[in-house]
DNA sequence: GCGCTGTTTTTACAGACTTTTACCCCGGCG
DNA sequence: CGCCGGGGTAAAAGTCTGTAAAAACAGCGC
């Protein structure tokens, strides 16, 4: 699913609602001041920012700006309920929507999928995926393993895509369970392990001999980036 | 500029509503009821609709399901405020905004312009649809295959159009069979696995060895885009 | 209404995919 | 050393999909 990045001062909210999103299968990362959310926003890895208008240091508006200067990405604000005119100025310097906070997280995660639905079909969303001798193209449901073609199940592939898009990063077999099988874990329940076992298997193993998807001990799955 | 279609049963509001978006640039043409504004959305006439969610008669929510139906374009909708449901609802039925009643009538502009910026870059909708060696005209209902006429039956016409408009996502089953065959999915219903199958045989495969129309175990289809 | 024809739906079975089960290995710990 | 919780994986069991073929339906000319 998509890569939302979630920028907002406030830790907790922000993990909450990373949190609901996640569950709602979409992919979050956080940035929790304006300078490191900027920048992870232009770094081009995710397809939608939510910004929150008031933090410390530089504004959302002044964020928005500079996100705005390099970049056409969709971006959603967070205000103060009733704030007329940040919401306003906001939308004309370009931001693509505005949730007053607190929200509620479905709502959030409707009008994110609202916005996404629609930048969906423009041209320049071609929502490719390469991840050290893996290359993904989800709208084509489409793997390569050091070029050639691997022939995944759905499943397999909706699993290889969360880890892909959380390359270097742990991904629990909650999450993973949620998003490749939309359903929350059960105790007992094998078929992540089971998957992967198949996804390893199909793709074999890296230069130096590593699993390209490591196993974390009790945490989760990692895949190896770069 | 943009051609706004405002459907609001409240004549005056909607009458101000239209004169100060002119002067901001737009063109406008009114609806007073649901029926006669659905109708005119379909029209394929205008590129945004502004829909009131109160209206006597059928509901503005069902009259975005019957936009929904047969048309894509952008629907902002306009809902008294706070009512979390209803917009919550209509978000998650396609509707691309929601603006709460009475609105000042700048932010309504800034965000018909901010869904309008988003929707400038996705592909006209004209009726013909290309997506890789297929090319539909739905007004014709005519399909080429690498230029080769298919020679489909209408309810096979109708599921790959779902397809071809969703080129790049997953479509549900049940979507499928609303839209294709105007009815609920029943359970056991083997319909659209049938049909399908079908397609794929006139079909034949993509230049990679696949079937155009991937299969997404216990999801739904979905057609591999150009 | 009747038979003819092309289409859609249902049925049936085979095959593919997913989940569960079972057993093995591993490392920590009393 | 034996027990325990986790994970790896083969194989069984269960579920879903592919597809041919039969049955049901819808037009149509008579």
């Amino acid at each position: 699913m998509a890569a939302v990045l979630l920028i907002d001062d406030d830790v907790e909210l922000a993990g909450m609602l990373a949190d609901y999103l996640r569950r709602d299968g979409f992919a979050v990362d956080l940035a929790h001041d304006g300078e490191s959310g900027v920048q992870a926003a232009l770094s081009g890895n995710f397809a939608i920012a939510v910004l929150d208008v008031m933090m410390p240091g530089i504004s959302g508006i002044e964020a928005l700006r500079r996100i705005r200067a390099g970049s056409r990405m969709p971006v959603l604000m967070l205000t103060a309920r009733g704030d007329d005119m940040d919401r306003i100025v906001g939308l004309e310097l370009g931001a693509d929507d505005y949730v007053p906070k607190p929200c509620l997280p479905r709502e959030l995660a409707a009008r994110l999928r609202a916005i996404l639905r629609r930048s969906a079909s423009a041209p320049q969303d071609n929502g490719e995926l390469a991840v050290g001798p893996l290359r993904l193209h989800a709208a084509q449901r489409r793997a390569e393993w050091r070029g050639q073609l691997l022939e995944l199940t759905s499943t397999e592939f909706n699993l290889l895509e969360v880890l892909a898009r959380n390359a270097g990063h742990i991904v629990g077999k909650d999450e993973l369970s949620a998003q490749a099988l939309g359903r929350p874990l059960a105790r007992y329940d094998r078929s992540i392990d089971v998957h992967l076992s198949s996804i390893r298997q199909k793709l074999g193993l890296l230069d130096d001999g590593r699993s390209p998807i490591q196993t974390v001990f009790r945490q989760g799955y990692q895949m190896i980036p770069g």
